[in-house]
DNA sequence: CGAAGAGTTGAAGCTCGTCAATAATCGTGG
DNA sequence: CCACGATTATTGACGAGCTTCAACTCTTCG
């Protein structure tokens, strides 16, 4: 492999025995009972370690098995013919790369990871009984892949419709609430991602020469460090007020009030 | 009202009783019979017109129903604070504004109206009970979603990674296939669509005056025309090399190939 | 016909990209 | 553990693409 890899210091996992995180993640969607909590447990025993920059899923392929993230950063992202790439989405603990793949028959995109990561692979066959079985949890990784599709709809106005210093302080404000919500914050170390500069550019349609001079104002003007791949916010208040940031289309907190149909009790 | 009606000119409902464009478009999904066709039919009896600029959903509600565009366009669309405006996508004859409100409880953005056009309004009591009943219309209305999905990636990398002129042609490519699928290209009227060039750059991140300066470019170089809001393609081979445009996300052909899991026969 | 919206044009300027070179870091192997 | 090569970060000069502003014309529709 002729690309260094990134080490293993942003791997997620606490020490001792991590919960899964796909069922917290479903638990901010629908109430969970005992039994569909070892029914995620038992489709995600399947785990294994993936180094930085391995594909998990390339364009074009007709995937048998969708994977889990439980620790690490993967990330969505074509190439065009040009050369240029561009990011989808990143995918933390608890995201599910595709569900989709359950459907629809081949990927149009490719799933590579940031860094070591622990993913849990998943069958199509065992998730499809799965989803059968508790339909609870059917509803649930429907609603997480509708929010990936708000995220998508958040992005491409965040891309077509802010200059770049907005574009840049959304994207961070987005990766603080997720970084939040996962308990994943260290107040004194900020974001600790492995992101370079050069996937922060193909994240927001920017060129890593103009990205790095934003970064520099953003610590300039007081509002976060980059440093060695940390994100250290020092004043999120006018952050989220530059990018205009609304957290709500993450929908981390709020569980959904009521069901809204009785089919899916 | 204080803007104009664009008039009615482009429905595009054939005169004669016109098929539900909804089967047409689930059809390149599953097979469908009889049954889940009467079903169809049955869902989309409430029909209704509605006018240019009225609006069928809006940021922050939460519809108790979903509608189908039967003839004329729709689009999605968000406002930020500063007055700019993102477009999300077009909503075609046979496309639905939006299965995720079965699920998710609140809309993230607006569906307005270009022209006037003729919806079904389906209930979600009703929807709901149709996709119980035919797992095959549920599971095509589904793979409709993924489209979506699909669809806004595919965005989201035209708008971040190419540059204006290449952005409009690709637009202009994705735009000449639906309309071809859906059998609404007239060779020799070309892409009948109640667009503004004001739409054209909220949708592609630019400001009116560069579009108007990029299809002028593509009159000169012979590649289409834009006038009175009908686009007419003259070279597509052209237009296609240069947005790299490949058609394959739409899926407006293939049907799967088989179905993947038996869950889902 | 008249008013409002949409399309068109030109000039000027700023954001952001390109090119190119250097410095700092990182990961790996010696 | 240090040294090396590759990747990443940083800097400057320059230029292009796109925006802004402002005026004007054309089209549409009541």
């Amino acid at each position: 492999m002729l690309v260094q890899h990134r080490s293993s210091q942003y791997s997620h996992a606490a020490s001792g025995r991590p919960s899964n995180p796909l069922i917290n993640r479903l638990k901010t969607f629908v109430t969970l009972g005992d039994e569909e909590i070892d029914a995620i447990e038992a489709m995600c025993s399947n785990r294994r370690v993936v180094r930085a920059n391995e594909i998990l899923v390339s364009e074009g392929c007709r995937p048998d098995r969708v994977c889990l993230v439980l620790s690490g950063v993967a990330f969505r992202y074509r190439f065009l013919s040009n050369g240029r790439r561009q990011i989808f989405g990143y995918l933390l603990p608890g995201d599910l790369c595709d569900t989709q793949f359950v459907i629809l028959n081949e990927s149009d995109h490719n799933v590579g990871l940031l860094c070591d990561s622990e993913v849990a692979v998943i069958s199509l066959p065992v998730l499809m009984r799965t989803m059968v079985a508790f339909p609870k949890i059917e509803r649930a990784l429907l609603m997480m892949s509708l929010v990936d599709a708000a995220m998508l709809r958040e992005w491409l106005l965040n891309v077509g419709q802010r200059d770049a210093f907005q574009k840049l302080a959304h994207f961070f404000c987005e990766l603080s609430a997720r970084y939040h919500a996962l308990g994943l914050y260290e107040e004194d170390k900020g974001i600790n991602i492995p992101l370079t500069q050069i996937e922060l550019a193909d994240t927001m349609g920017l060129t890593v020469v103009h990205v790095n001079r934003m970064l520099q104002r953003f610590r300039h003007e007081g509002l976060l460090n980059w440093s060695r791949r940390h994100v250290n916010i020092l004043n999120y208040p006018q952050l989220e007020y530059l990018a205009g940031f609304d957290a709500s289309y993450l929908r981390l907190q709020q569980k959904c009030v009521e069901p809204r149909l009785c089919a899916y009790g």
